[in-house]
RNA sequence: CGGGGCGUAGCGCAGUCUGGCAGCGCGACGGUUUUGGGAACCGUAGGUCGCAAGUUCAAAUCUUGCCGUCCCGACCA
């Protein structure tokens, strides 16, 4: 992409209404505009983190033998009186009435649109397992939205539901996600650490939610410091394997870490007094186990291999695919502005011409451009008649792992700069060389 | 939902107390000179002063009502 054929307004100066760097960072990065309070327009540079971090969890949703599809944003609420939740749920569910007077709603969560798809097509324990999920808006009608898309109203979440006929298999499903979350968010450049947490309105016997560590972070944590030192790392994750999926579980929520909603000061105080940690961190997923709290009142049954009818043990996980955006911000800026990881960039390299005009500067530009391009990067060159100072600033601003400069200056004696946003550091290469280091840091993963 | 702010150009703000030409900085646009870390100068455009009613010769400014938005608390992915 050229910067000058682009939609990039970023700002100088920050608005004054945001508070912390998450939401500072992506005003002044032209990545959103709120539209109204805890609504937010994704501007093309937003839209484009935003569909990589949907991308990622779509891969390893499916890697992990789920299902996508889609269900609506508008619900109807004889579902919702079915399930006993469209009072439950009280101001927060956004109530909407058609042009014939029927009830409607703007979904906060989709339990019983799956229930209800579920128990008008299963009907045999032959067809379970089955485990469906979606990426969609959703909408919950915050009292006071804050934040940014932290804490928004409307929000881009990815939603899955498990349906097993046994409370056995429902914990494979639960650990598979469990697993499943662990490595989508270290492809994202993310610590999130799963946390044993009140099961809250959605209601549920298991639950763990999972935190990624920020002063900003809305919920207290309590901590044994060693689990941050745990991993996922490259090793082969087998997901139809009930006991290498709980393995795995068990041994990232071993342990000690939970939010203030399940703090147990006494357990707290038998981890050695140097590991112990009191932090902040914001939720970026949750996964439930309920059992039959939706089949039965709904009707979700299966017959078993005995012949008789009995309710599917369900759950339901959800990572919030818009809040991440922030949340990553929130682990990953500088005074700056902010560092993408690489996994989740909205470009994988910036390109600044220190003198767009020059001859030589702007052929080498437009070769550099198409090598990215034809090792399958996606570069972002900013071709823009600029002073070197402020093509600078937009691109540390904005955040692209790696940079590379070119001007005559360097060009003469045959070489670029090539600069890495995190650490700062500066080397001067063939433009060749520049490429394959950057193809080289991507691996297989670019593109998309 | 309780308490408190704020609403004036794309962004940040002054002007409101004490009614009297709608301003400043940044940004945008044009020009000249510049050009390796957000350049300088000259010029230009851009505003239903949140909305409505009221008071007044005159309202951004005073009064009333409404709307929006932000912050603290409670609540929540």
């Amino acid at each position: 992409m050229r910067l000058s054929r682009y939609f990039l307004p970023v700002l100088k100066e920050t608005p004054g209404e945001a508070r912390i760097a998450s939401h500072r960072l992506m005003l002044r990065a032209g990545m959103i505009r709120q539209a109204s309070a805890g609504i937010y327009s994704w501007l093309p540079l937003g839209f484009r983190v935003l569909r990589r971090i949907e991308q990622i969890v779509h891969e390893e949703q499916q890697r992990a033998g789920h299902i996508p599809m889609l269900m609506p944003t508008v619900q109807p609420a004889d579902l919702w009186r079915e399930s006993g939740r469209y009072d439950d749920y009280g101001e927060e569910m956004l109530r909407i009435t058609d042009r014939h007077g029927r009830d409607m709603l703007y979904g906060p969560t989709n339990e019983e649109l799956i229930t209800d798809i579920f128990r008008a097509h299963i009907s045999s324990y032959r067809d379970l397992p089955l485990t469906l999920y979606h990426i969609q808006w959703k909408f919950r009608d915050e009292v006071r939205p804050r934040f940014g898309v932290m804490r928004g109203r409307e929000f881009y979440m990815k939603d899955g539901y498990t349906f097993d006929l046994t409370r056995d298999a429902a914990l494979h499903a639960y650990n598979r996600h469990l697993v499943s979350y662990l490595r989508s968010y270290e492809r994202m450049g993310l610590q999130a650490i799963p946390m044993r947490a009140a099961s809250g309105p959605i209601g549920g016997d298991d639950t763990h939610e999972f935190l990624v560590l920020a002063e900003t972070g809305e919920s207290a944590v309590f901590y044994d410091s060693a689990v941050t030192d745990i991993r996922l790392g490259a090793r082969a994750l087998a997901y139809d394997d009930a006991a290498a999926c709980r393995a795995v579980a068990e041994e990232f929520t071993r342990l000690y870490a939970r939010t203030d909603e399940t703090h147990d000061e006494a357990k707290f105080l038998e981890i050695p007094e140097a590991r112990r940690r009191v932090a902040r961190g914001i939720e970026v997923g949750q996964i439930f186990y309920f059992g039959t709290k939706y089949s039965e009142p709904m009707g979700a049954m299966v017959v078993n291999a005995q012949g008789e009818r009995v309710p599917v043990h369900m759950g339901s996980h959800g990572i919030g695919v818009s809040r991440l955006v922030g949340a990553i911000i929130e682990a990953s800026h500088d005074d700056r502005g902010i560092v993408w990881p690489e996994g989740v960039t909205p470009f994988h390299c910036g390109i600044v011409n220190l003198k767009q005009g020059n001859a030589g500067a702007d052929a080498a530009c437009e070769a550099l451009y198409a090598a990215l391009t034809g090792a399958g990067l996606e570069p972002l060159y900013d071709d823009r008649a600029e002073r070197a100072g402020a093509k600078f600033a937009t691109m540390d601003l904005i955040g692209l792992p790696w940079r590379i400069t070119v001007g005559p200056r360097g060009l003469k004696a045959g070489v670029v700069e090539l600069t890495c946003r995190r650490t700062g550091e500066s080397e001067e290469m063939s433009p060749e060389a520049a490429v394959s280091r950057v193809a080289g840091r991507y691996g297989g993963t670019a593109g998309g």
